[in-house]
DNA sequence: CGCGCAATATGCAAGTTGCATGTAGCTGCC
DNA sequence: GGCAGCTACATGCAACTTGCATATTGCGCG
C-alpha cells in the first residue's frame, strides 16, 4: 500500500527515538566502541522497540555535536570505512544523570500501577480517594 | 518580543516530552481523574523534568485521539470550565505495555553502568559479536 | 565484470515541541 | 458597574525530530 511518503504513525509499532535512543547508544558505547551499523543491530537484539537506521546515524552525529561521543574513521578492516564511536567523559556523566532522572520517572509509573497507596510519603496532592 | 522566536535549545534544561510525557500523564490519571492544569502542576511537583503547559494540553488531546483517555467538560465547580480527563482501558493497557518496555530499557542502561561484567553472566550476554 | 552486501548519508514530508500570546469565565476590589 | 487579575484551556509560529526511501562508496565473489 504505498500511500504516502514520510512518517506514518498508523499501523507501525512504537519506535525508539529521542533521548531514549540517544541514551541507549551511550550505554552500548560504554561497553565498547562501535560503529553505527553495529549499534543499529545491537538495538534490534536488545528487546527494545526498534529504530530506523537513518535515525541512529543522525542520533550519533548529534551526540558528537553535543560532545557525548567522539568518532574517527576506522579503515583497519576490509569493507567500507567505518566511523568508530566512543563515549567521552561528558557522555558518561550525561548517562549517569539521565539514569537518575529515569529512576524518578519509573517511580511515577510503577507507583501508579501499584495502586498508588504505597507508603511513598511524598504526597500532598489533593487526591482524597472517593472511588465507588 | 523581538529576538527569539520559536524554540531555543541552547540554554534551557531538558524537558519532558514524547512518550515519557504521555505515559506520565497516563500514570497520574490512573490514580484519579484530572484536568490539564492540574496535571501540569503535578508534573512540576513530581521531580521529573519540567514540561511546557501548552505541550501538556496537546499531549492530552493526542492521547484522546488515540483512545487512551477520554474527556468531558466539568462545570460543577466555579471558575472556568475544566476538561476532565480519565484513563480508558486501552490507556491502562498501553501503560502496562510501556512499563514493560521501560524495564528492558533500564536494564540496558544500568547494565552498562555496572560494568557489564556483572556476575550474572548468562551465556552470550551483551558482548557477542557474531559479525559474519 | 556486474551484482549484492556492508556502512554511512541525505531529501522530504509529516509530526513534535517551546514560547508567546489569545480567549473565556470567574473573583476581588473600589 | 468597571476593571485588573486569576484560572484553565487553546493556538500560531519557527525550530527541531523522525520514518522511509533512496543514494553513495568500497569490497568480495561467482
Amino acid at each position: 500500500m504505498a500511500e504516502s511518503t514520510g512518517r506514518k504513525r498508523t499501523t507501525s509499532e512504537p519506535r525508539l527515538h529521542g533521548e531514549m535512543l540517544a541514551t541507549s547508544l551511550l550505554a552500548f558505547l560504554k561497553g565498547c566502541n562501535a560503529y553505527g551499523y553495529q549499534l543499529s543491530q545491537q538495538l534490534s537484539d536488545s528487546g527494545l522497540p526498534q529504530s530506523d537506521s537513518g535515525t541512529v546515524y543522525r542520533a550519533l552525529r548529534q551526540l558528537e555535536n553535543s560532545g557525548f561521543v567522539s568518532s574517527f574513521w576506522d579503515t583497519s578492516d576490509q569493507g567500507p570505512a567505518r566511523r568508530m564511536y566512543s563515549l567521552t567523559a561528558a557522555g558518561e556523566l550525561f548517562l549517569r544523570t539521565w539514569i537518575d532522572a529515569l529512576n524518578r520517572y519509573q517511580e511515577v509509573l510503577t507507583g501508579a500501577l501499584a495502586g498508588f497507596d504505597v507508603p511513598a510519603a511524598t504526597e500532598g496532592d489533593s487526591t482524597e480517594e472517593e472511588v465507588t
